[in-house]
DNA sequence: CTACCCTTAGCA
DNA sequence: TGCTAAGGGTAG
């Protein structure tokens, strides 16, 4: 009725067993959830590898970062911040103590890689996701879940007007791009290769998404297209020819990087990019998905 | 059963 | 205080 983007459903497709939330009940906020806020997988998850396999570099980049604590990319020993949230629901055991875990940001730029790709995910692509990222499948599916919701609202606020039109099959001009800029220059790019942001950003603490959110957001265009479900799917990440060019690397960053930087002063330098070839260096896993 | 909406609540 | 992960309830 109102100028919702004629959402979602999209046919969960062919249907995995979802063995992945196989809880039934309510989810008590225990330890079920095999989270960021877990010491990490351990007999369920024979990817432990999978874990860190993150260079040293970048390790060393979340290290010291606050999300990074809870970062399951990062083993850390309990103290970190996995238990921060672990504690405080001790500390009022009983309670219903709510766990918010911190997406470290390496996560984060996976699942925004993966949103900007696909707004939505069969069940069993939530799941490899949530393989890949060592969260759980509930964690990634809330995450879309909120980011569409996050999405939608922005474009209401962009275009609230055009909102009660077709903003469907519009050639909206928009595009939201979630937080990651660099992604609106790679929206189109098959290649499967993932920009990176400058060693600073990956680095800097203070480079959150909240450093990138709103103000970031009102410089970029929200392309209708990214909210056709069944177009995503069928699209990119469901491709394998979209994964064609993968070891080429990519051109410098665009000039929204560039407007990035002079915006907030973060980012400087040169950015890098990982080759597709890097990234499953990272997420071992991640090839699966451009295959 | 799953996704969605609304809401709560943790953390920077 | 804002952002956003996640709980609860509901609809398909």
């Amino acid at each position: 009725m109102s100028a919702d983007p004629a959402p979602p459903q999209c046919p969960p497709g062919p249907q995995a067993p979802n063995s992945r939330d196989p809880s039934p009940m309510p989810e008590i906020y225990g330890p079920r959830e095999n989270p960021a806020s877990l010491p990490m997988s351990s007999a369920e998850t024979p990817r432990a590898e999978t874990v860190s396999p993150l260079p040293s570099s970048m390790d060393l980049l979340t290290q010291d970062s606050p999300d990074s604590s809870t970062s399951p990319w990062v083993k850390l020993p309990p103290t970190s911040g996995e238990e921060r949230t672990a504690r405080k629901e001790d500390a009022t055991q009983g309670k219903k103590r709510r766990m918010r875990t911190v997406f470290s940001q390496t996560q984060l730029y996976v699942l925004h890689d993966r949103f900007l790709r696909q707004k939505y995910l069969s069940s069993q692509q939530t799941e490899e996701l949530s393989n890949i990222l060592n969260l759980s499948y509930k964690q990634v599916k809330n995450w879309f879940l909120n980011q569409r919701k996050k999405s939608k609202r922005w474009q209401k606020s962009n275009w609230p007007e055009q909102s009660n039109t077709v903003t469907q099959n519009r050639s909206a001009t928009t595009e939201y791009t979630g937080f990651y800029p660099c992604h609106q220059g790679y929206l189109p790019n098959p290649s499967g290769n993932l920009p990176l942001w400058s060693s600073q950003a990956w680095n800097n603490p203070n480079w959150s998404s909240q450093t990138w959110n709103s103000q970031s957001w009102s410089n970029h265009s929200w392309n209708s297209q990214t909210w056709c479900p069944q177009a995503w799917n069928n699209q990119a990440w469901n491709n394998p020819l979209h994964n064609c060019e993968e070891e080429s690397l990519q051109p410098p960053i665009p000039s929204i990087f560039e407007t990035a930087r002079e915006s907030h002063g973060v980012l400087q330098q040169s950015t890098k990019y990982f080759s597709t070839q890097q990234i499953m260096d990272f997420f071992p896993n991640y090839s699966e998905h451009s295959t």
